[in-house]
DNA sequence: AAAATAAAAGACTAAATTGTCCTTTAATAT
DNA sequence: ATATTAAAGGACAATTTAGTCTTTTATTTT
């Protein structure tokens, strides 16, 4: 569905989040725990999301990672995965390519509805709200299939 | 959101299916003609399609591809792309992986209603309703940006 | 100031996906 | 039978994605 690279960026930032509405910076090695990915791609993808300004870093001991609380509002699910895996998400068909907005595509119409729902909840969907049910306990970051047992 | 290799195979058999509605036979070269994709890449997936079963072939003048009425009204999209990229729509979560369905994915509940609908539309959608809309003009199977101008 | 810590950066390797090329095999037409 | 046509098959090449390793730079302690 999503990139690997994107899947890890949204955990990673979603645990970011977490610990920032806790006044508290995330380092590396805590977010590869807790995500339980590759440590150094998953340091690529965090370079890549401080760039693009969605979290914010700080070298050195006490350093880490963190996400302002304005951004924790306000950043959508849709601007992370558009900084992890380009426009793959952005205005294209689900079958074809971008001209599927005036040319008339055969599984547009099946897709539509769908790619619209997709798409708005990618939009609608806020750091904070997944962060908050991260918080109460209501999801985890890290999948059995992955990690050790 | 598919695989090139998805996206090219869908055309493909739709246009396949088209033609056999009519009767005909669909070569190499007209498909991809039609669909706007590489001729050598386009071969491997038609001959993957033949293998599982979907698409039948006959070798030499007046042969090529084609597909039985009775798969037509039968094979769902599901199927497609499910031999043409694996499990990746096969009950993993949008977000994590394959042990979402028991442990409590924080995305899960942002996105189930999402995955249900998509796998729905995929498991709902034959290749008829597809490649009557195509017969009737209703749609292209090639896209610009991928074609000449 | 020096040692320790942690992110930044760049060069690299591995694997998967996408795509090409060339030979073989099966069917048809002359 | 032979030539022709078109799919089957296998071996490559290119690109993208995923992942590693090593060095540098910025911070903070001591």
């Amino acid at each position: 569905m999503f990139s690997k690279a994107c899947e890890y960026g949204i955990r990673a930032t979603l645990y970011v989040a977490m610990q920032s509405m806790e006044g508290q910076r995330a380092g590396l090695r805590e977010i590869v725990d807790v995500t339980g990915t590759p440590a150094a791609y998953m340091a690529k993808i965090l370079q890549k999301l401080v760039h693009a300004g969605i979290l914010d870093s700080v070298r050195g001991p006490v350093g880490g990672f963190g996400i302002s609380r304005i951004k924790i509002d306000n950043i959508r699910l849709a601007e992370l995965v558009h900084t992890l895996e380009g426009d793959r998400f952005q205005g294209t068909c689900l079958l074809g390519k971008k001209s599927c907005g005036d040319t008339v595509c055969p599984l547009h119409n099946e897709f539509l509805e769908m790619k619209e729902e997709m798409l708005g909840m990618l939009e609608n969907t806020s750091l904070f709200e997944l962060a908050s049910q991260l918080s109460l306990g209501l999801g985890t970051l890290k999948y059995r299939d992955e990690g050790e047992t």
